[in-house]
DNA sequence: CAAACAATGGATGTTTATGTCTATTAAGCC
DNA sequence: GGCTTAATAGACATAAACATCCATTGTTTG
């Protein structure tokens, strides 16, 4: 993994659990009201709220006064969940400079600044949850 | 900016400037050995070559014997300089969250966590050099 | 039960990034 | 000067990401 540009699909992915996690768990809301919200398309809105469903990050519920929330407590949900569902590979040790079995042991010129990136972004990833940001900006 | 995925674009001009730190500057190396050697399609590579050498950060020679060498010392080019080449762009302040108008002073519920990881990310691409590279690992 | 609401699933269209091709220009070598 | 090498330039093709649309299924309300 590494980067440096996150997809639309990932933005809003986090967009939509963001908002998610601001309205607490009580009721649920809508796709047209979170895509108004987020300032996602409607219906790709709806794409990825199926695949977080799928992952059990949302549960939605049909008919009225149905809609979108929470899988679970905030605090068990991270940014790396939800790169993860929107298509983030953490596994992937690709070597960044195009070479095979690029390791610790038979680095490429480029491993060890990359690395030292990359784990940290995975570190900050997984530490991040839709807790801390409510947490931070209650006021909003 | 930000980020989690390098475009191609980005990753092939990381790798054509570390192979061409990891040469010295004594010989231009042509096209047809640097897409070889760094597993990026010719063609493509020329455009982005092209794109460095009007950046500076490459030097072209044609005809026999020619080819690309760096423009100047690697010490001097930075890892983000050769991202803003390939698109990246550090002044971009568009919000994550999809909101107008949100800074330090009106933050949108991710504008915390979000700025800390992305300033992390410029302070090492700034201070990454094509050097720092080389010198760490001189035996490739 | 009927009507309205809302997610689901999949087909389809559009745009952007990526990749390929061909012709042109410039430089060195014999 | 003619031949070969190599970058430059831009047109063109392909694939992936992004976005839209519509028909279906399930829920709630009256």
């Amino acid at each position: 993994m590494l980067n440096l540009t996150l997809t639309h699909t990932a933005e809003y992915a986090l967009r939509a659990m963001t908002a998610l996690a601001m309205k607490g768990d009580k009721l649920p809301v809508n796709a047209r009201d979170l895509a108004a919200e987020t300032e996602i398309p409607v219906h790709y809105l709806n794409k990825i709220m199926r695949r977080l469903v799928d992952a059990d990050f949302v549960i939605s519920s049909k008919g009225h006064g149905g809609g979108f929330k929470l899988g679970k407590a905030a605090s068990r949900i991270s940014y790396l969940d939800v790169l993860k569902v929107a298509g983030y590979d953490t596994e992937d040790k690709r070597c960044v400079f195009g070479r095979g079995g690029c390791d610790s042991n038979h680095p490429c010129p480029m491993h060890d600044s990359w690395s030292s990136l990359n784990n940290n972004f995975v570190v900050w990833a997984r530490k991040t949850t839709l807790a801390s940001l409510k947490k931070s900006r209650q006021n909003m």
